[in-house]
DNA sequence: GTCTATAATCCGATAGAC
DNA sequence: GTCTATCGGATTATAGAC
C-alpha cells in the first residue's frame, strides 16, 4: 500500500471519530509511523487531505449507487441494498456519518468541500425518489405517498439511525430503527 | 442578562455551528464583548462551560416532554408536539444538532457530558415509546407496530431531517421529510 | 520520499492589578 | 467581576539535509 493510501485510510477513521477539528496531523503520522512532515509531501494542507478523503469515500458510494441501479431491477430491492450497504459501512466504521461530521464541521471547511458535500446529499436524494417512483410502479413498495418526500425521510432515517447506533456503538440500534422501513418494502 | 448567561448564549451557537472543537474561548468573549480570561471566572474550563451549555438545552427539553405530557392526552398529539417544538427549535438554530454535535466530538469530551448525552437520549426515547403505545390504544396513531421499533425511527427521523435541513439551511428541508410521518397521525 | 529542525500561530489556562 | 499580561503547550506548515 502507498503511503499516501494509508494516510487517507488512518486520516478518514480520525475524521469520523473526531470531526476535522477533532484529529491533529501529528496523530495521524504518529499511526501511520511516518514523521508529520511527511504527510505535507503528499497533501499540500489538512484541509487538502480532508478534501481527498471525502471524494474517495463520495467515488465509492456513487459507484455503489450505479451497480445497484443496473443489478437491481425493483425499486423495493435497490432500496433494500441501500439499507444494508449503509448497515455494511456503519459496521466497518465507514459510514455516512463522515458527511455528517463534515457538515458539523461547515464553517472551518474551504468551500471546495462544501460544494462536494451538497453535490454528495443531491445525488443520493435523486438516486432515491427513482428507486422509490420505480417501487410504486413495479409494487415493491408497499406504501402509497409523494417519492420526494419519501426519498428525503429515508435518508433522514437512515442518517439518524447510523448516528444513534454509532454514538452508542450499537449496529442493533441502526437495525431497531430502520426495521419498519424495511417492512413496507415486499420481499 | 448576566455575563455568565450571555457567555452561554453565544458559546452554544458556536457549539451548534462549530462543534466542541470548532471554536475558541477567544471567540467568544470577542462576540461577547468581554476578555478571554473572564470567562474563566464564570466557568473553571472550557468544558464545564460546554458541559452547563448542555445541562441547560436538556432540562429545556425535559421540561418540554413533561408539560406535553400533561397538555397532550392523545398519543398523537404528543407526537405532533414533539415534530413542531423540534422544528421551532431548528429555525430559532437551538436544535437537538447540538446533542449530535457533541455526540461526534466524543472523544474530546469529559465523562461528565457523555453520560448527560446517554440520558438526554434515553429519556427521548422512553417519552416516544409510551407516546405511540398511548396513540395506538386511542387510535391517534394510523400505522401499527412495534413501539420501541417505531420510536427509534421516529427520533432517526427527527434527527436526520433536522441535520439536512440545518446543512443546507432551508427548514422547508425537515417539512419535506417529516410529511408523511405527520400524515401517519389522525387529527 | 522521508527525515530533523523550527517558524508562526493559536489555544486553554493562570497570576495579579484594579 | 473584569482587566492586562503571560505561560506552556499544541498545531499547521515550511526549510533544507539526506
Amino acid at each position: 500500500m502507498s503511503t499516501r493510501v494509508t494516510i487517507m485510510d488512518v486520516a478518514a477513521e480520525a475524521v469520523r471519530n473526531s470531526g476535522y477539528n477533532g484529529f491533529s496531523l501529528d496523530q495521524i503520522a504518529r499511526d501511520v509511523g511516518i514523521q508529520k512532515s511527511s504527510i505535507f509531501y503528499h497533501f499540500s494542507s489538512k484541509t487538502e487531505l480532508v478534501a481527498a478523503i471525502f471524494r474517495r469515500y463520495s467515488n465509492d458510494i456513487f459507484a455503489f449507487l450505479d451497480q445497484t441501479t443496473i443489478k437491481e431491477a425493483r425499486g423495493g430491492d435497490r432500496l433494500m441494498a441501500y439499507l444494508l450497504e449503509s448497515r455494511k459501512l456503519l459496521e466497518e466504521g465507514k459510514s455516512i456519518c463522515m458527511s455528517i461530521a463534515l457538515n458539523i464541521d461547515q464553517e472551518n471547511l474551504h468551500a471546495e468541500i462544501i460544494d462536494d458535500l451538497a453535490v454528495f446529499h443531491e445525488t443520493n436524494i435523486k438516486w432515491l425518489i427513482e428507486a422509490f417512483e420505480l417501487g410504486m410502479r413495479d409494487g415493491s413498495i408497499l406504501e402509497e405517498g409523494d417519492p420526494e418526500e419519501k426519498a428525503h425521510a429515508f435518508l433522514a432515517l437512515v442518517d439518524g439511525a447510523q448516528l444513534m447506533a454509532r454514538s452508542h456503538k450499537n449496529v442493533a440500534i441502526y437495525d431497531t430503527a430502520t426495521a419498519l422501513a424495511r417492512s413496507r418494502i415486499s420481499l
